[in-house]
This record gives structure tokens, C-alpha cells and sequence, in this order.
DNA sequence: GTTTATGCAAATATTTTGCAACGTT
DNA sequence: AACGTTGCAAAATATTTGCATAAAC
């Protein structure tokens, strides 16, 4: 899939799309990508891990997720349609990221199309609050 | 205001609360302000405009904005219900920030709530996509 | 064998911090 | 006068780039 566009397969790319795909749903930083595949590959060097992002962002092979800690954060697109409507609730206790899917955005994006002739192709929705345990820890520590 | 909290209020945190205030709708990234400001107050340092920006998010006085072009950006915070119902725009072609209000993640927020016991306290949604103006360039290059 | 990709180190870019001097209260 | 704040320079962080070497085709 990747030779079709003239590229070469290389260990290092398949390991990163391993790292990135064997972590579930795992929002994972450029850092953490290079510790990751270090363990099985100890000579990858973090110029690496930033290319092959770039070229696998560039495939849509992956997307980034910006949890505003400072930190790009990526994870194996569910390409198409799907990742659309593929949103992240943010936990402001733990730090937990949980993703949801929910089409609830596709209205909105008719109305304002039709209001204002912008056309949307693809959206970022961050719920942040606090998770069903960090809830329940801080009643706790209110009480 | 500022003084309640203790605070000194000095020329350089009124002078970027204005910069930001003058500048309409505009999402100023700390470089920007930090020009603007400059320009009466040339004495003014960057690491001052960097702790003043720190020290108005932690008062809820403004709002950061992440664009995902690189940089972060602030807005006077239209605080409260409002800021909660204030979302952007953003135009892959001239990178234009468009800000919209709307209400309708609201029934998200609670049926989240009732099915995951995840309570939302904030959000952030972006919509990417053309103006009108970047539309019909396209289409004139296309045809 | 040719071309593309890698690893290293150095370069950029953005933001943060230590500290003496300064401004506000 | 006391304390918070500033400006500068240096440090810390995150990401990109140049280039010779190495790997894939």
C-alpha cells in the first residue's frame, strides 16, 4: 500500500504504525513513539519517528490530536467518514482521553453552509470535564 | 478588578488586555501581542507578555485558541455560558477564524452525562473547511 | 546501482526560568 | 519600604534540517 505512491517499506515505519496501532487508544506523543519502537529497534532516532509522521499524516494514514498540554499527539486513522465524526472527551482530573463517535455535528454543518457558505470538510470536538472517578474523588475531597 | 486579587496592575498587563481587546475577533498568537504592545511601549519584554497571558488564562480573563498551524493563540474571554457556546471556523484556504455561537452541544454534553457519568465542564470544537471566497478560487482553478 | 530513507548533530522555534533592577501599592 | 513585576539572558522543550551513510528496490 505504501509502495504504490513510489515509497520504500522500511523496519522503522512499520514499527511505528505498529506502536500506534498495538496501543488501542492510545493518543500517543512523538516522544513516546521513539521510546516505544526503541525497545525493539534501539537504533531509530527521534528525526525519524518526526518523518515518518509527517509522511504517514500526509498518507492519512494517521491523525494528530491536539490535547493542549503542549504536546501533538497521534493516533491510526479510522480514515474516512468515520473519523469525522470520531471526537475525544478530554478528563481534566487523570488526563484520561476517552474517543466517541457521534454524527451530531453534521446538522450544524448543513446550517452553516447554508447560512454563510462555508463548506466544512473535517472538525475537532474536545468535550473536557471530569471522569466518573475523578468526579467521585473530588466529592470526596469536598466533603 | 485585577487588584482584588492582589495584584499589581501595571502598564504592561493593561496594555496587552488591549491588544487583544482592540483587535476585534482577531486570535493573537503571544509573538503578535508582543509587537503590537511594542509598539507603544517598546521597552516591553516577550518573557513579560508570556507570564501576563499565563496569568490572564489563570483569571479567566482570556481564552486560548489552538489553530494546529504551530502556534496558540489568545481571544478575550467572552466568559461564562457564552464562551462555553463560542466555537471557530477556520479556513484551510486563507486560514481565516470565523467565530460562531451555538447551543448545540448541549444535548451532547447531557446525554454524555447520562450514559457515561463523564460531566463535561468545557469544549472545544473547530470546523475546517473553505469561506465562500476560498470556494470559488478553487472551483475557477479547477475548471 | 540508483534512489530513497536513516541517524546523528546542529539549527529553529517557542516558551519558561533565574535574577538583579524597577514600579506599584 | 515591601513586595510583586519586569527585562534580559540563558535554559528548556519541541520539532526541523543538512549531510554522509545505510537500506530498499
Amino acid at each position: 500500500m505504501l509502495r504504490e505512491k513510489g515509497l520504500k517499506v522500511t523496519k522503522q515505519r512499520l514499527l511505528i504504525l505498529e506502536a500506534l496501532g498495538s496501543c488501542g487508544d492510545g493518543h500517543l506523543t512523538a516522544e513516546e513513539i521513539y521510546e516505544i519502537v526503541k525497545k525493539g529497534y534501539p537504533k531509530i532516532g527521534l528525526a525519524t519517528v518526526y518523518r515518518t509522521i509527517q509522511l504517514l499524516l500526509n498518507l492519512d494514514l494517521i491523525e494528530s490530536v491536539h490535547l493542549e498540554d503542549g504536546y501533538v499527539r497521534y493516533e491510526i486513522g479510522k480514515s474516512g467518514e468515520r473519523s469525522h465524526r470520531h471526537h475525544h472527551l478530554i478528563c481534566l482530573g487523570c488526563k484520561k482521553v476517552i474517543s466517541f463517535q457521534n454524527d451530531l455535528l453534521d446538522d450544524l454543518e448543513s446550517q452553516i453552509y447554508e447560512s454563510t457558505s462555508f463548506q466544512v470538510v473535517n472538525h475537532e470536538v474536545k468535550l473536557y470535564g471530569y471522569c466518573r472517578e475523578c468526579l467521585e474523588n473530588r466529592r470526596k475531597r469536598i466533603t
